[in-house]
DNA sequence: AAGTAAGTGCAAATCTTTCGCAAGTGGTGT
DNA sequence: ACACCACTTGCGAAAGATTTGCACTTACTT
């Protein structure tokens, strides 16, 4: 029967620490594993933090969650639910804009028609200077 | 007096591994640092890991290299001299395709008018599939 | 030629992510 | 309820990339 859960529905066993995981990309958008680790002990205290990195990777493979590379720091971890959107990031003071996709669609069109290239702009982040740090020294 | 050498006129002693890391960005185009450690190595056998990432990071801040990261692997560098291009970055089968600068001017614009955002494309990778790849499963 | 600060080599330390393996547990069938 | 077994977890160790401390060396200045 369907829906009963939607990790077992994925084929994915119930376990405390993978539901913990989820909620806590759902709830951190953006999420180092570091930080979706933190997240999980403040209520599972005992979760090892390789658990964490295999169920980011588990629950990635069944399209849950995605992870994408932003700024120089490491991988990130959002739910597959989120709206999609691009993100710049300010390579000065690390801030992230997102900007929804639509606005990229003529970009990611003109790639299509003249490199056959079909674009993820959610998967990196595209780096650069906010206004405030480009008129900066 | 300037213009007695490039390394010197940035105000940076002339050392032999200094020279080499420099030519070898500049051979290599796109190179890890690992790869720019080998080439030294040809001719300069003795050089240390840490000399080269010393080097680059040394290179960078006087501006004559730069940095950028490509696909899932690491960073890579090449001379600012080099002709500025975007990569896209086949997340199926690795390939990187480079885009001439120009090809993404009206999509930078766009971002500065509308997010005040100074894009650095050549600074990251754009990800997503390429054609052959797309129409695989 | 001598002095000094920058640069180098080496080894160890970090940081992030992965892996092997033994012990634990969720889901299924009895 | 009971047992079974593959999937999961915890833990420690390993791996790969990059950084750092420190003593020795060397490029450049005078």
């Amino acid at each position: 029967m369907p829906e009963q859960n939607e990790l077992r529905d994925k084929g994915l066993r119930l376990t405390p620490q993978r539901e913990l995981v989820l909620a806590a990309v759902r709830a951190l958008e953006h999420a180092t594993p570091e930080e979706v680790a933190e997240k999980v002990k403040l209520t599972h205290p005992g979760i090892n933090l390789s658990t964490v990195y295999r169920n980011l990777e588990t629950l990635e493979n069944v399209g849950l969650v995605q992870h994408s590379h932003l700024g120089h720091g490491g991988v990130r971890y959002h739910a597959s639910t989120e709206e999609i959107h691009a993100h710049l990031n300010c390579e000065s003071c690390g801030t992230i804009i997102e900007v929804p996709i639509d606005a990229t669609a003529s970009f990611t069109q003109s790639l299509l028609d003249g490199y056959g290239f079909h674009t993820d702009l959610a998967h990196l982040a595209i780096a650069g200077r906010c206004e405030s740090c480009f008129n900066k020294p």
